[in-house]
DNA sequence: TGCCTATATGGTAAGATTGCCATGTAATGG
DNA sequence: CCATTACATGGCAATCTTACCATATAGGCA
């Protein structure tokens, strides 16, 4: 495999990391500032363990960076414009509203 | 499932359909114009089935649009901030190498 | 030291994704 | 009508992902 397959692989991981509903929510709520981990698992819900392997997952795409303090251990975000393709994102879900009202059911 | 839970839910299915390098490639691609299904091949290899079906993936999830002309199918990109993610997904990349440059192996 | 709390990791079963092959379909040319 | 071209879809095996449970680790406190 060359450097660019390479490259796309590691972009790929990169956005990987985040596309699950439980990332995204961690992803913003650590837009607000650094958390620990029992924060995050109020904020996501499930198992405290799977709440764990999701941050690891964006820990070791480089998404977010972790601080222990004490007991707790605190994650806080990496590269901030991460939330600006939320943005983003939205204008797609924004379109795709948008056609379904252009087109409605029923319509030629 | 509530109202929340959906919309991540669709933001993640939105971000997934760009996380894979062949996919990457093709938004790429369709970031400089336009282009048919045969165009998107030679670029990203592999089966004629497989590219269908990355495409089929990304209309699924609004990203793209096809437009027929004849015997072909030409792509487009339906919501273009897309492209400017990358420039955040690289900034991620480009952290990840400092901090090895800063932690060479052997490092303290 | 021994216990408690916060987090991480191993195991695993269910489900999702991927990529190829074979086949289907629609437009075009003869 | 028939063949060809460009693309899409069904099927399927290999692989990856996810979420839970059980267990491990590490800091703080009695």
């Amino acid at each position: 495999m060359d450097d660019t397959q390479t490259t796309y692989k590691l972009k790929a991981q990169i956005i990987k990391a985040m596309a699950h509903p439980s990332r995204l929510m961690i992803i913003e709520e650590l837009a607000k500032g650094e958390r620990c981990v029992c924060d995050l698992k109020r904020v996501v819900g499930g198992d405290m363990s799977t709440v764990s392997k999701h941050l690891a997952v964006m820990r070791h795409a480089g998404i977010v960076e972790d601080r222990k303090a004490g007991l707790q251990v605190f994650y806080r975000l990496r590269v901030p414009c991460i939330i600006q393709f939320f943005g983003c994102v939205e204008a797609v879900m924004a379109a795709t509203f948008a056609t379904f009202r252009e087109r409605p059911l029923g319509d030629a």
